[in-house]
DNA sequence: TCTTCAACATGACTATGATCATATGAAGGA
DNA sequence: TCCTTCATATGATCATAGTCATGTTGAAGA
C-alpha cells in the first residue's frame, strides 16, 4: 500500500517496451491481484519518493479466509476499483477532450483549484495544452 | 451473469448524455460493485440478444460469507479484473494507432482470423479504417 | 526585494486519426 | 445461380490533438 507519493506498474512487453499498468496514488494497493497468482512479472517503480506499508502474502490471505467481514471488505474496495478503471478507460474511448471533460465533469468530479489542472488534464489523458485551449473555449462560450 | 450475448451497463450524466460503464461478454459479472451498494444508478441494456442468469444480491453475500474459498476466488476474479480495466485504460492513453496495438501484442494477445479485426479495432477504441491501414503498413514493411 | 520555478496560457505548425465514399471478396439464403 | 450482407480494404478530405515555441503570472525562498 502506497502512503506517500507515487508508485508505477511496470510489464515490459517482448518487444521491449515498457508498459505502464498501474499508477498508484496514496490509499491504493499496488498490484492487488499479485496476491492471487504465484508469479508476476512486473515492476514497482517510485516515481517520486514515495512511503509504502509491506504485508506478507500469507498473512494477508488468512487474515481475508479468518474474518468474512474484512474478505467482504476487500471485495467491495476491489468492486469499486473495477469500476473506477473502467470508467477511466471508457472516458479515454472518446475521441475528443470536449467529451472526455464532459463525461469527467458528468460523473460528479469538480474542476479542481488552479494549480492542479494539469492533474486533471492527465486523468483525462491529454496534453495540459488541450486541456487548457477546451477550458478558454467554455469561459468564451460561457461569457457570450 | 452473462451466459451469450452482450450487456452494456449505462449510467445517464447530469448532462443527460449516455456513458458505457461496462461492456459485459460473456461469462462476466455485470455491475459487480452492485453487490456492495444499497442504491446503483445504472441501467443494463442488452445490445444484442442475450441469455442470462440472476441471483438475489443478499443469497450471494451470504454465500461468500460462508465459504472463503468462494470468497477468495471471487476477490481473485475482482482483482484480475481491476487489473484487466487498467490495461485498457492505459492502451487507450496511447495516441497512436501502431502503440495500441504492439502494447495489445506484447500482452499476448495474437491477431484474430480474418472476420474478427472489428472485434480488435473496438477494443483498441480506434475505427476499423484506422486499424486495417495500420496492419497495411505491416504488412508492407514485413516485405520490404 | 529579487530570483527562480512551475503552472497557466496561447499561437503556429504538423501529424494523425476520424469521416465519407467506394470497391472487392466471401458466406449464406432465396 | 443470383442477391444480399458484412468484413476487409483503400483513397480523399477534414478536424483536431500533439508538438514546439514563447510569454505571463504567482508563490516560495534567498
Amino acid at each position: 500500500m502506497v502512503n506517500a507519493g507515487h508508485i508505477h506498474l511496470c510489464r515490459h512487453t517482448v518487444h521491449g517496451t515498457k508498459m505502464v499498468l498501474q499508477r498508484a496514488m496514496p490509499g491504493m494497493v499496488l498490484a492487488e491481484a499479485s496476491a492471487y497468482s504465484d508469479s508476476y512479472h512486473c515492476d514497482a517503480i517510485a516515481a517520486a519518493d514515495s512511503i509504502v506499508q509491506t504485508l506478507p502474502k500469507s498473512v494477508f490471505l488468512s487474515a481475508l479466509a479468518a474474518d468474512s467481514d474484512l474478505a467482504a471488505t476487500w471485495a467491495a474496495t476491489l468492486a469499486r476499483g473495477v469500476q473506477a478503471a473502467r470508467f477511466r478507460s471508457e472516458i479515454r474511448s472518446l475521441p475528443k477532450v470536449a467529451d472526455r471533460l464532459d463525461a469527467w465533469l458528468g460523473a460528479g468530479n469538480h474542476l479542481p483549484p488552479k494549480g492542479r489542472w494539469q492533474d486533471v488534464a492527465h486523468e483525462l489523458s491529454v496534453t495540459r495544452e488541450a486541456l487548457y485551449r477546451e477550458l478558454a473555449r467554455r469561459r468564451k462560450g460561457a461569457k457570450e
